[in-house]
DNA sequence: CGTTCAGTTGACTAAGGTCAATTCCCGTGG
DNA sequence: CCACGGGAATTGACCTTAGTCAACTGAACG
């Protein structure tokens, strides 16, 4: 008997792949509910065990650490999958932290029993091809807007188009980190744009 | 019969995914060989229809154009692929130009060739799965780079490891452009790095 | 030899980083 | 309801570094 609380999982992964009954069964039985309070983390770093989460309410951001600071640089929204993907395919330590910056409830499963489905089933080895094709299409766009694009460009960037919840829901000096300066520079950008 | 023209490419290949002669005889009717001379171009901004390179011999630099103006962001060397692979796998014009630098000799074939295969073999499949986590990595690293590094410490992370193939090979106004500073800005890091 | 283009250097400008003070916002407790 | 505390955001002063424009040097090539 299937569990409704997985089905939007089961849509989400849909939108990679078409994914029938038999699919679904092997990966089921891996499924978790999760509950994370604020401020607790989903990924700690030096961590080599690896979850996948997918995120039905909340958000959540992740940080490398360097010279005790923090350094964010990416926003998780529900309905999005949260994990230290280059740790899990590596497996090797994760070099960065997923924290919860609201309370959050999430769909988890360790990345192990994915990688088992990759061996029997070419339909789920083919999900794993296009989610690592979909996080490669948004990490290039992003690099190619930080070589090419001033911090100001970047951040009038944010404001239109599908990142705007990054704006609206996310504490300043997280998003200045995310545009990579600091939330002193980026509160003068503004006050330069407001200026026009 | 084999043509052995085509083995360090069944051998790249290998370095990913156990291939038996069955698999590989998959792939190998759509391979051909094709030279490029000095400055001409593998891919063109603008076009769709998309090949994938090996690369036997030289090297090529791809580029996005703004303002007119050429922004280099990847070299490509001997042993590697080469493509434009955000629009291969998004099937939308290539957004950059691939430019071989030097006289260069290719393997060649059309990803769709390939993309055919993803369909017949879970093997293909998991080597597609396999080159696209290898370059998430690749750009989640140097994303990294580009948000937590100054434009100095950038350019020395260059002069040690696997990327000194940049440095000893590449003219140094692609490299600045690589590094997201002026080819002037560049040449004064590397005057006050000499003062040390 | 002269032409060309990459790389360097100088003078100046613009923009982000740093440190510190101040203001604003919000939640909590008196 | 108001006062207070704390963290976020803004603002100011100053410093550092990259961008820009232009002049110069040097090496490669015809």
């Amino acid at each position: 008997m299937p569990d409704p609380v997985f089905l939007p999982l089961r849509n989400a992964i849909s939108r990679f792949i078409k994914l029938n009954d038999a699919d679904w069964q092997l990966l089921e039985p891996s499924l978790r509910e999760k509950k994370l309070p604020k401020q607790s983390h989903f990924i700690t770093e030096g961590k080599v065990e690896q979850e996948v989460g997918f995120l039905l309410d909340g958000n959540m951001r992740h940080y490398y650490t360097r010279d005790g600071e923090e350094k964010t640089t990416y926003f998780y929204f529900e309905g999005h999958f949260v994990s230290s993907y280059l740790s899990a395919i590596t497996n090797t330590p994760s070099e960065l932290t997923i924290e919860a910056m609201t309370d959050c409830r999430l769909i988890v499963f360790h990345y192990k029993d994915l990688q088992k489905l990759y061996d029997v089933s070419h339909t789920w080895e083919r999900f794993g091809r296009l989610i690592a094709e979909y996080l490669a299409i948004g990490l290039e766009q992003r690099m190619v807007g930080l070589l090419m694009l001033s911090p100001e460009e970047r951040y009038l960037d944010l404001l239109d188009g599908n990142k705007q919840k990054i704006i609206e829901r996310i504490p300043q000096h997280y998003v200045s980190s995310y545009l990579g300066i600091t939330p002193v520079s980026l509160s003068r950008i503004r006050a330069r744009l407001l200026k026009k």
